[in-house]
DNA sequence: GCAAAAGTGTTCTGTCTACACCCATGT
DNA sequence: ACATGGGTGTAGACAGAACACTTTTGC
């Protein structure tokens, strides 16, 4: 490929939705209908539209594709490789969102699926890249504030707390020092309610505060510091 | 300002440049010869070329400055508000740099000077946000591993060292403990030099091994951690 | 001999880790 | 009565925090 300076940037946003079902992280991606890449899995994104910032593009893109809101986004990077498009210059600001899957509406057909995390189909241009990067920021944000509830249900109980905080670091936990903690952190309630039924023991249920994750840091995350460089992607 | 679809984006490097000299964090910013802000303080930065990615970029921004070379430089955030530039829709991809003030070979003179970051001048754009938002990354560097050597001549003595780290911190450490976890830093090497003459006891140098700051994680920061939130800039 | 910075250990406290058994429920 | 997941405490190791005096040099 010859680059051609008079030609000129284009700029979108890219967002890694991610959600826990059925016991895994999962990835919403849709299929491009579109060269290049046709008929290969993408991470949805969308152009940057002049009259709005990238939080808010980021988004838009979110709503328009799982019509949820009010959501933990972050911006995750930005790629501009020249080559990471095929036949065009565009730089992507990728962001990435939490999501509970209570909170979604997303009608899922041949074109717009999850997949799980850790198990990906081929994806169009550095959309892999994207994705294993924003499951490392996950884990470093998990690091330090207990981030995951974004993925739980509003109530939940302390077990399915640590499934999550698992399945993002990919590491068993030990069980009564998780909920040892767990229970010591900010903002976290005890309710007065239990699960009824799932033909076991009920548990008890606990929620959120809010919506603020500036909380103490509450790692739960046993074993060694990951000694991990600062450098961002590759 | 009315956004008219048709507009074009344009897409930017910005370049914090920080060093340590006299005994403070500086910044290194240009003066700007035209409107908008003419005559305010800036970051350095310039256009994105089409054949080079945002890294080669930023590269390119900090070597025509500094004439410095392989340094840490790292992908800070990308800035864009729709209204940060008054008349054109610009959208910046900011990085920041840590350089050792005796590897500089900047000329500084009416139009490029360095600014204690602690006492900035007024500045174009949202420039002093950007600025802030590099600080509070640095911090967050130090905390996992030692860049602040990037800020250290390449032999320096630990209360150079201590300094560096206080004046990041913006924090006194206690002298003791930090020589006791600078030392069991890896990648420090003790050296059989030392300083000679201030007219004070000569101090031991020290050296670091080399680039690499996966290093495990050396946090000298003494006291209660800080309860940051995640979310990037303010 | 004194001013100024370099250098050095110990105790205490709180946090992380490892680990095994009883409990409440549905079937 | 049993299978299943829910729930609980303690002891030892380790890391962080607080803290004061001696040493070496130039003047």
């Amino acid at each position: 490929m010859i680059f051609n300076e008079t030609k000129t940037h284009e700029i979108t946003v890219d967002v890694v939705i991610l959600t826990l079902k059925n016991n895994a992280i999962q990835v919403l991606l849709v299929k491009r209908l579109n060269e290049p890449f046709k008929d290969k899995w993408a991470i949805p994104g969308g152009y940057v539209r002049l009259s709005e910032n990238l939080d808010q593009a980021a988004l838009r893109v979110l709503k328009e594709r799982t019509n949820v809101d009010n959501i933990y986004l972050e911006q995750l990077y930005t790629f501009g490789d020249p080559l990471r498009h095929p036949n065009a210059r565009v730089i992507t600001c990728a962001y990435f969102a939490l999501v509970r899957s209570e909170d979604l509406n997303v009608i899922t057909n041949d074109e717009l699926a999850w997949f799980k995390v850790s198990d990906l189909p081929k994806l169009a241009f550095d959309h892999k890249d994207i994705i294993e990067y924003s499951m490392k920021r996950t884990r470093e944000r998990l690091e330090i504030c207990p981030v995951a509830y974004q993925l739980l249900n509003e109530k939940f109980t302390l077990t399915e707390m640590q499934k999550a905080y698992e399945l993002i670091m990919s590491k068993e936990l030990d069980k009564r020092n998780f909920r040892k903690k767990a229970i010591a952190t900010d903002g976290l309630i005890e309710l007065e309610e239990y699960t009824k039924s799932s033909s076991k023991r009920p548990a008890r249920l606990y929620t959120f505060e809010n919506i603020k994750l500036n909380s103490k840091r509450a790692h739960f995350i046993s074993g060694k510091k990951s000694s991990s460089s600062p450098h961002p992607p590759r």
